[in-house]
DNA sequence: GTAGGGTTAG
């Protein structure tokens, strides 16, 4: 095709959509050699041919037509002294389209500086870019040029500010911005609300939502309806969701996939399946995102076959209703289900990530599978998958509950960043090694490197003193858990700190803590109690935890098996034979107890007294060996401790 | 031509 003549270049270079790729290379040859983009030409072909560069968007060239964009514009012999062409690039640069390409926003408006003069359409793309990279001094130096060059009051360029402050800086700052605006449309009202839902306080959102309505002015669209049913699934209220619900169905606001995932979500956190299932089956056009809604929606109420029926129904998977399906099994303790979904995600081709690594850490450590935790961390590292602070606490966890404390501490101590839950995955471990005192000391360290400690961090001390036996501390880390980190005491630290004293003889401190708990005590803490009773002889007490826990679950055999042992050591024979006819009675059988072992990175389960190997006689006669060994080791470690 | 929104993870 002839290039057009000088007089048309201008318009067929401005034409929406501009023309394709090849012709605009053409053009660009064109002008090379005619002389028109090269100084002293005017800069409006160049301007021209940058912007039309930059909107060429077709996703079959990617972004290459935006990189020559870039690099015609940096090789102009004079640059451009208007923002045009700069505006066009910053636009298809912060389209998100090509995220890698975000960062090249800061420099591209450092040479805007250098010749020409942003304007009202350079600040928008430029604060949505410095959201997206989450950079706070270059967007905060950005709005110091906005207020100099007086776009105060240009509603586009403010909401633009009020979304960068949201992102980067405070709800308060972007607040302030919003409460000085001059005048505010529905994007104003839609981007605070936003924020405060994304920054978890849906209670300010929905205020400032009933602001909105009041006013009047503006009617609710459904951007606006998408932030606030999100607040309502955040604030677990189904009532305030529903009445919302039949406001967006009253009022015309249209009823886009997007608003009815979300409302689908907000049904799931309020706990209404039946009504997020019929959300679901509504949507015309589910997307990816509709989908794995769902998918999530079943495994938290532990559905998951229906789950699992879902996810086989969508049409085409990424990673995410894998890791979304993998999540619920590791919630569920399903965790054998959770590998084999990942081997079939293997042979769908589908790559994994992060969160994939997480959970698939998350199943080997309920497994105790160390062989398959350490394949997943070889993949890691094979894969150069970025190791976050959640990824490492996992690998931490792991290694710890799969025995090997040493590996976690060499873990721990290499990884680039580290957070509250890192530590306390860590200090859980040691706890649970009996490693008492490193645990108690990695508490200390945590707390002087200012880290807020939770309730599982408690969980873990309390463990430690629990095996050790440091029932001094463990009062002070009971009460200074309430006292000075204001959290508060769930069943877990009554159950430890009632095993705790029960263990070292103080019954009558333990028992006032049971009769004291503001909830009622569980299986576990009426457990420790009796576990110590039976330790320290005191059989009314013993007596008394055994019929509560009798009480709280009557099919459990374990419990009846234990009383009347205890009765046996303390020489009274009559009474345990009575719990074993009572127990006939009853009609309660003895559950067999089952284990699991990962061998060769296979996980197999078994039964107490399982005889279906082939070489069960020969594994009972090393298995004996091996006990006979423990006693003889543990009685000459006790002639010496006492000797 | 410019700004705002949802899903996966200990």
């Amino acid at each position: 095709m002839p290039p057009p003549a000088p007089s048309r270049l201008l318009a067929v270079l401005s034409a929406r959509p501009p023309p394709p790729l090849c012709r605009l290379l053409q053009l660009h040859a064109h002008l090379l050699t005619a002389g028109l983009i090269s100084s002293p030409s005017p800069p409006a072909f160049a301007s021209s041919l940058v912007a039309a560069f930059a909107h060429s968007d077709d996703p079959r060239h990617g972004p290459r037509p935006l990189l020559h964009a870039l690099a015609l514009l940096a090789s102009l012999p004079s640059p451009p002294d208007s923002a045009r062409p700069y505006n066009a690039a910053l636009r298809a640069l912060s389209l998100y389209a090509h995220r890698g390409l975000v960062p090249r926003c800061l420099p591209l408006y450092r040479s805007l500086l250098l010749s020409a003069r942003p304007d009202h359409l350079t600040f928008p793309f430029l604060l949505k870019a410095c959201a997206c990279l989450q950079d706070r001094r270059y967007g905060e130096a950005v709005l110091g040029h906005v207020f100099r060059l007086g776009f105060h009051a240009d509603v586009f360029v403010v909401n633009a500010a009020v979304h960068f402050l949201a992102v980067c800086a405070s709800m308060v700052e972007a607040r302030r911005l919003f409460d000085q605006m001059p005048v505010r449309d529905l994007v104003s009202w839609n981007t605070l609300i936003g924020g405060y839902v994304r920054r978890g306080v849906p209670g300010e959102a929905l205020e400032v939502f009933w602001r909105m309505a009041e006013d009047g002015t503006l009617a609710p669209d459904e951007v606006t309806m998408i932030g606030v049913m999100s607040g309502c699934g955040q604030l677990r209220d189904l009532e305030l969701g529903r009445r919302l619900h039949g406001y967006v169905e009253s009022n015309g606001v249209r009823c886009t996939v997007r608003l009815m995932n979300v409302l689908m979500d907000m049904y799931v956190k309020c706990g209404d399946l039946e009504r997020a299932k019929s959300v679901f089956e509504r949507i015309d056009g589910k997307t990816a995102v509709s989908w794995t809604t769902m998918i999530v929606a079943y495994t938290k109420f532990g559905l998951m076959d229906d789950a699992r029926r879902v996810f086989d129904e969508m049409p085409e998977r990424d990673a995410f209703p894998w890791n979304a399906l993998m999540a619920g099994y590791v919630q569920c303790k399903q965790a054998k289900e959770a590998l084999g979904l990942f081997h079939e995600m293997q042979e769908a081709k589908v790559r994994p990530d992060e969160i994939t690594m997480v959970n698939l850490l998350s199943a080997c450590s309920q497994l105790g599978a160390l062989d398959m935790g350490m394949w997943v961390h070889h993949y890691i590292d094979r894969h150069r998958l970025s190791l976050s602070v959640t990824l490492g606490t996992n690998l931490v966890d792991m290694y710890s509950k799969c025995g090997n404390i040493e590996k976690a501490i060499h873990v721990f101590k290499g990884l680039p960043e580290k957070n509250a839950l890192t530590w306390t995955a860590m200090l859980c471990g040691l706890a649970n090694h009996g490693r008492a005192d490193e645990a108690i000391q990695y508490f200390q360290r945590m707390i002087e490197l200012g880290l807020q400690p939770d309730e599982i961090t408690f969980i873990g001390v309390l463990s430690a003193c629990c095996h050790a036996g440091l029932v001094k501390q463990g009062r002070e880390f009971f009460s200074l858990l309430v006292s000075k980190y204001h959290l508060e005491r769930k069943m877990k630290h009554y159950s430890c700190m009632i095993d705790l004293l029960g263990r070292t003889g103080h019954l009558d401190e333990a028992e006032r803590l049971v009769n004291t708990m503001p909830m009622e005590p569980d299986a576990v803490v009426w457990g420790a109690l009796f576990f110590a009773c039976r330790m320290h002889g005191n059989i009314t007490l013993g007596e008394r935890a055994a019929m509560k826990l009798v009480e709280l679950d009557p099919s459990d055999s374990g419990i009846y098996v234990l009383l009347a042992n205890m009765y046996v050591e303390a020489g009274m024979k009559k009474k345990a034979d009575k719990v074993r006819v009572m127990m006939r009675h009853l009609g309660v059988e003895k559950v067999p107890g089952c284990s699991c072992i990962e061998l060769n990175g296979v996980v197999h389960e078994f039964i107490v007294k399982d005889k279906s190997h082939m070489d069960t006689d020969a594994i009972h006669d090393c298995l004996h060996e091996i006990t006979q060994q423990i006693r003889h080791t543990a009685n000459m470690i006790d002639i010496y401790a006492t000797g």
